[in-house]
DNA sequence: GGATACCCTTTACC
DNA sequence: ACGGGTAAAGGGTATCC
């Protein structure tokens, strides 16, 4: 049989001692199909540097006749080449050896500790990352194939009889298709309601799925209501198998919840395991597996499941408005669209049980809109790193740029360094700390006219045109780039780095131009792909630093790290010097940003300074103008004495204000702080007018005192990062999380604990006597929040003006009043 | 018993 | 373990006299 073939998701089995990958996809037509395809484990031994041929030849001897005995399995070196390689950019000798069984490679590495072996690499890839390594059949990528089309077959022990995909083909020959193939996936969204966190204290009542011309709940509750999409079951058994069903009928490519790898699927595993229900959900009839770790994966064979919630919280995180990455939040985001009103409750108090299932089915449908809305994304970043999405969608940065690395490693004719083993990242955590960036203290004050640049990707460009990386570090101070001087124990130090070869900055650099090529395309024709592209592109750029100096690493270097660091500070504060010396005064800066005031000078003189500043800088680096601003203000710290740093508000000519670092832009302060400072601040840079700011003041003030101030307003928001037992203080936020437990309220780390300080009539001088938490009946404790939030949202803002709003606050000092009204 | 330095904790910036 | 150093700030706690 001959067809085209698009891969989705890649897995793996044993059959007689060897290792076959089924990689699952789709042909032109829409048909499900899974090929199967041998795969040859290998790994690599490099030879000391200038061994005799004699001494080679007894190391290959050697190796050919290595042969395990292990776990039932016998494994043999199948076969070995000599290889010219690279190794962290040095030219080696090295074997390829090859194996029966990946499970093996560690074993074999384990037996290679001879003398003609220097070190051993590539035995702790992964299995489908060292296939898709070695046979170059990428995800999204598409294929003319040709293979045997197992029916009824007794290959494999009959494996096609089980898989049940329209076709199983044992591969034959492969050949790329040059086209953008156009591949829309088929999706099911799904979402449960229950009634606990912990499927050992509450039933599932309803789980709904929803996918294209396809929504329904499935309950075994609340039988008396109507609805169409609802199907009803007789109790929770019947309910978890008519879900197993209903999702293999469907057959998804992507099988999609929100926080479902750590909430719905492991529920669902769970409470099926205690109704003792098998759930043969995948193609080849297996059970969801659940992966242990810090955060699990939940694995479906054959259907990839994606937990939304963790790409966008990798992905995106960091570009997002909202507060929470709950469903609710980021459908506001992305989708423009909420979550339904309902108030949970135990099953038990629930009444209306209609708008139960159509919150629970409107749940599963922003999943899904979720899941649309970032698959151009999912798709690109998959294309590009070269990973399957079940990998993507759930990866962190680092891994993804690990990732990329290694699928583009032939080009350079690298051998793949290995994974830190734990004591190597003990080391690392334990290894001095790297100096981080500069943060220059500002001058409190309101100021006129300012412009701010910055660097475009500072670190990447600093990597890129000074070639730091592990393997361009050299003790030689010849043809190579002296960091500059860098703190270690107490001394200070040099690095070189040699300024020719180096894969990673050359890497990097393709990333850089790729990611700039991509934004002109985006710009050029706007559309969610070519968005996507150019996004991808930049987060692999972004990244690029915190790989470098993250422990787990397989490229990691504390001394690139610190050396990158270093540059980062010296661009600055040289900039900063630089800026100061053409005559304008430096407000601000932060790691790769610098604010001064215009003073008497054009926007086009300003333009002529950056454009002279870019000239003095080397390779790739660049600075630009991130905006002109009308107006901006920096203020003290609490105690008064110094500027402080990384808090300030500008507002630019179009009356777009950008506020850094306040207590507006902080969860943990009650909205009424917040949006009182909020308001304060867009008087002042609005108009500069400090009169109407401090007027608007004291009638919050005044409201506050004669208590008009609304409950919603004065909750504080705070989250629990760590078991309640843990900690070593008690805090407020600390006692109302003890407080939700003890109510049993649904509650786990990361839900926003919410509390307000009540009036109380403890003489305790402690906050936390006063905490109740937001249902709870109370009136607001007045001083409380004058003293400890209205009044330091306001006071070093004030204080720029010499208005001490403490006093005024407190209704002292009238005639000083006297002069603002 | 009160002042204060210090520690713990959360959140933000880049 | 999945970015991490720099920074502000509140609130509790240890320590001093």
């Amino acid at each position: 049989m001959e067809t085209e073939f698009i891969p989705i998701d890649y897995g793996s089995f044993d059959f007689d001692g060897k290792n076959y990958i089924e990689i699952f996809g789709k042909d032109t037509g829409g048909r499900r199909i899974c090929v199967i395809d041998d795969f040859e484990p290998y790994l690599w031994a490099i030879l000391k540097d200038k061994l005799s041929d004699k001494e080679v030849k007894k190391v290959l001897d050697y190796v050919n006749a290595i042969s395990l005995h292990e776990k039932g399995r016998e494994t043999k070196v199948e076969k070995s080449e000599i290889h010219n390689k690279k190794f962290l950019g040095k030219d080696v000798k090295a074997i390829k050896i090859y194996a029966t069984n990946y499970k093996d490679l560690h074993s074999i590495a384990d037996k290679l500790g001879i003398p003609g072996i220097e070190k051993r690499r590539g035995y702790d890839l992964g299995l489908i990352t060292s296939y898709i390594l070695g046979k170059k059949l990428y995800p999204f990528v598409s294929y003319k194939i040709s293979g045997e089309v197992l029916s009824g077959s007794p290959e494999f022990g009959g494996i096609d009889s089980i898989i049940g995909t329209d076709f199983v083909i044992k591969l034959g020959k492969k050949e790329e298709v040059k086209k953008d193939g156009k591949f829309s996936p088929k999706v099911l969204a799904y979402d449960i309601e229950t009634d606990s966190l912990k499927p050992e204290n509450g039933e599932i009542l309803m789980i709904s799925l929803y996918g294209k011309g396809f929504r329904k709940v499935i309950s075994w509750k609340g039988k008396s209501s109507k609805e169409s999409y609802v199907e009803f079951v007789k109790d929770e058994k019947e309910l978890l198998s008519r879900f197993a069903e209903e999702v293999k009928n469907f057959s998804p490519d992507f099988f999609v919840g929100y926080n479902s790898d750590n909430f719905d699927m492991p529920f669902i595993k769970s409470r099926a395991k205690i109704l003792k229900l098998p759930l043969p959900m995948g193609v080849d009839l297996s059970e969801p597996q659940i992966s242990r770790g810090v955060s699990g994966r939940a694995k479906i064979t054959g259907i990839t499941h994606i937990d939304i919630f963790r790409f966008i919280k990798t992905a995106y995180s960091q570009y997002m408005q909202s507060e929470s990455l709950s469903l609710n939040e980021v459908s506001k985001e992305f989708l423009g669209e909420s979550k339904k009103d309902f108030e949970l409750k135990h099953s038990s108090k629930i009444k209306d049980w209609n708008r139960y299932f159509e919150y629970n089915l409107h749940d599963s449908f922003l999943t899904f809109s979720l899941f649309e809305k970032f698959w151009p994304d999912l798709l690109e970043f998959s294309k590009i790193i070269r990973e399957p999405v079940f990998e993507i969608s759930r990866n962190g940065l680092s891994k993804q740029i690990e990732s990329y690395i290694l699928h583009n490693l032939d080009n350079f004719n690298e051998i793949p360094e290995k994974r830190p083993n734990d004591s190597e990242i003990e080391s690392r955590r334990r290894s001095a700390t790297v100096e981080g960036a500069f943060v220059y203290e500002p001058k409190p004050g309101l100021y006129e006219d300012l412009a701010m640049f910055d660097f475009t990707s500072m670190h990447t460009s600093i990597i890129i045109s000074h070639n730091i990386s592990k393997e361009t570090l050299t003790d030689s101070n010849k043809g190579s780039v002296a960091s500059p001087e860098i703190k270690v124990g107490g001394k200070e130090r040099v690095f070189y780095f040699s300024k020719k070869g180096g894969f990673f900055p050359e890497m990097l650099r393709e990333i850089f131009e790729k990611r700039k090529k991509f934004k002109e395309e985006y710009k050029k024709d706007p559309s969610p792909i070519t968005k996507a592209r150019s996004n991808a592109f930049k987060v692999l750029s972004a990244s690029a630093h915190g790989y470098i100096g993250f422990f787990g690493a397989r490229y990691y270097s504390w001394e690139a790290s610190s050396t990158i660091l270093a540059f980062v500070r010296k661009y600055n504060i040289e900039t900063i010097k630089k800026i100061e010396k053409a005559g304008y005064e430096v407000i601000y800066g932060d790691t790769d940003s610098v604010a001064f005031t215009m003073g008497k000078s054009s926007k086009k003189d300003i333009k002529g300074l950056l454009e002279k500043l870019n000239s003095e800088l080397p390779g790739v680096m660049h600075m630009e103008l991130e905006d002109f601003f009308k107006r901006g203000i920096w203020v003290t710290t609490r105690s008064g004495e110094t500027g402080a740093k990384k808090k300030y508000a500008m507002i630019d000519e179009e009356g777009k204000i950008k506020i850094r670092g306040f207590e507006t832009v902080r969860r943990d302060w009650c909205d009424i702080a917040r949006k009182t400072q909020d308001h304060i601040l867009k008087l002042i840079l609005r108009d500069g007018n400090e009169e109407e700011a401090l007027k608007f003041f004291l009638q919050v003030v005044e409201r506050l005192k004669s208590r008009e101030i609304k409950k919603e307003e004065i909750i504080i928001k705070s989250q629990i990062k760590k078991p309640i037992e843990e900690y070593k203080s008690v805090t407020p936020h600390v006692v109302a999380a003890i407080k939700m437990k003890e109510r049993k309220m649904p509650f786990d780390l990361f839900t926003p604990i919410e509390y307000y300080i009540a009036e109380s009539l403890t003489r305790s001088k402690l906050i936390r006597d006063k905490v109740k938490l937001k249902d709870e009946p109370g009136d607001y404790d007045v001083e409380y929040y004058l003293k400890n939030q209205i009044i330091p949202s306001a006071e070093n803002i004030f204080q720029v003006f010499g208005i001490n709003v403490k006093e005024v606050a407190d209704g002292k000092k009238q005639e000083n009043l006297k002069k603002w009204f």
